[in-house]
DNA sequence: CCCAACGGATCTACGTCGTATGACTACAGT
DNA sequence: ACTGTAGTCATACGACGTAGATCCGTTGGG
C-alpha cells in the first residue's frame, strides 16, 4: 500500500516534471486571459486557478501584480525588435518598427492600456528590458545613419509619440452594436441628439471605414517628411554637431 | 417603543443642509484624491469618507465607479474648449487646443491614464458628452474652413494622435530620484549596464534637459505642415468632394 | 541510512474593495 | 391621511492582494 491516492494534488512523479511553475508559463498565461477578457478579469487568484496552482506561488516569480503585469507587457514589446540593425535605410527600419508594434498592439488590444500608461508610473532606469533594448537599437541604428545622438533621442520619441496615438486612435473605432448593417445603429449613432450633434452623426460611413494601416503610414509619410526638413535635425545632421 | 435614538448618524436639521451630496462635489473631490494620491488610492469607500457620507451614497450619482471615472474625466476635459469657433484661421484654433490640452494633462497627469485609455472601452456614442461637444465643435470649425467632413474627421484623429502620443511622452519624463543634481544618477540611468546600454547612458543630459512644450510646438509644426500637403487632403480641400 | 537544514509550495488570515439588498426618512402631489 | 419618489444609510457577500506561518520534498553531512 504505498500510494493511497487519497492527496488529489500531489500525483507521483507526474506533477513536478508537468505543471512546473515557470515565470514563462505564468506571464503566457496572464496575456492568454488578458486577451480573451481583459485587464480587469485577471486578478492573481484567477491567474493561478488557471494555471493549478496555489495564488502564493504566483509571489515566488513576480514580487507583486504590478509588475507582473510588466512583465506581460515586457513579453508582448520584447517580440518588437529591428529587424537589421545595420541597414542604412533608417527610415525604412522605422517605418517596418511601426507596422509592427501596430500588428503587435491589433493582436493584444488589452494589453494596449498596459502598452501605453505602464512607462508613467515606472522612471526610465527601471523599464522592461526589452523596450529598453529597442531604444538602445534604435539609437544606434540613427546614430550610424548620421544623427546625433539627442536628434535620435528626438527622432525615437516622435516615433512612439504617434504610434501610441495612432494605435490609442485605431482601437477606438468600437461598435456599440457590431451585428447591425446600418453604420449609424452599429455605431450607436442614433443615440446623439442630432440638432447638438449634425456633423458627427453625418460621419457614420468615414468613422465605420477608419483605415487603420493607412492612416498609419500617412502619419509615418507626414512624420519622416517632417524629420527630413524640420529646422534643428536638418541642420544638425548637415553639419554634425551635438544637439 | 417606536424611535430608541440608537441611530448615531442622523442628527436633527443639521446635516441635510449642510454636506448636501452632489454630483459636481463628488466628482471633484474624487478629482482631488486622484491628483494628490493616484489613480489606485481613490476607492468609492476613500470618497465617501472624504465627503462624510456613506460609500452607497455616491451610487446615486453614479452608476459605478466605472462611470464615476468618467465622469472625472469628463469634467477635466470639459474645461478644454474651442476658444472661438468662427476663427477662420484653423491652424491656429488647432494649435491653442493643442496647448490646452497639454496644460490641462500637466495640471492632472494622474488623469491622463483615463483621459487616453477610457474611451478604449467605450464606443464612441457613449463617450463623455464633453469630449464630443469639442468633436463636433472642431468638425465644425474644419468645414467651415473647406473641409469636407471626412477630412475634418481625419485631422481631428491626427490632432488627437498626436496629442495623446505627446503627453504620454512627456509624463514618462519621470525622475527616479528628484534630489539628485547629476543627470545620470537622478534619471537613475546608472543602473543600467554600460555594456548594453552605451548610448542611452551618455544621453542623460538630453533626456534631463526635454521642453515639452517646445517639443509639442514641433511636432503641431510637422503635422499641420503635413495636412496642408499630404495628397488626399489637400486634394479634397481644393476640389471639394467628399471623402 | 538517518537526520538536519533549506527552500519552494501551500494554508490561513487580515483588511479592503465594489456593490446588491433593503430599511428608513423627507417631502410632493393627490 | 396616503402614496409615491428620491435620497440616505446599515448590513452583508464575495472577491481581491498579499503578509506570515506552516508544511514538505530534496539534499548534503554524519
Amino acid at each position: 500500500m504505498v500510494p493511497p491516492p487519497v492527496a488529489p494534488a500531489v500525483r507521483d512523479g507526474d506533477p513536478p516534471l508537468k505543471d512546473r511553475l515557470s515565470r514563462e508559463r505564468m506571464l503566457a498565461c496572464a496575456l492568454e486571459i488578458i486577451d480573451r477578457e481583459g485587464i480587469e478579469k485577471l486578478s492573481m487568484r484567477r491567474l493561478a486557478r488557471a494555471l493549478g496552482h496555489d495564488p502564493m506561488s504566483l509571489y515566488r516569480h513576480a514580487a507583486n501584480k504590478a509588475t507582473l503585469l510588466d512583465g506581460v507587457t515586457d513579453m508582448v514589446l520584447g517580440q518588437l525588435t529591428l529587424e537589421d540593425p545595420t541597414d542604412p535605410d533608417w527610415a525604412a527600419q522605422l517605418r517596418t518598427v511601426a507596422r509592427r508594434y501596430r500588428r503587435l498592439a491589433l493582436a493584444h488590444p488589452n494589453v494596449v492600456p498596459l502598452m501605453v500608461t505602464r512607462p508613467l508610473a515606472t522612471p526610465l532606469a527601471l523599464r522592461p528590458r526589452s523596450t529598453l533594448r529597442l531604444l538602445e537599437a534604435i539609437l544606434a541604428m540613427l546614430t550610424r545613419s548620421g544623427f546625433s545622438g539627442a536628434d535620435a533621442l528626438h527622432v525615437y520619441r516622435a516615433l512612439f509619440g504617434l504610434l501610441h496615438g495612432h494605435v490609442l486612435n485605431e482601437l477606438q473605432e468600437l461598435v456599440d452594436n457590431p451585428d447591425e448593417t446600418d453604420d449609424l445603429l452599429r455605431l450607436g449613432l442614433y443615440r446623439l441628439p442630432i440638432a447638438e450633434f449634425p456633423l458627427l452623426r453625418g460621419l457614420a460611413g468615414p468613422l465605420a471605414s477608419y483605415d487603420g494601416a493607412a492612416e498609419l503610414e500617412s502619419g509615418l509619410d507626414i512624420l519622416l517628411a517632417g524629420l527630413a526638413t524640420t529646422p534643428q535635425v536638418r541642420r544638425t545632421r548637415e553639419s554634425r554637431h551635438r544637439g
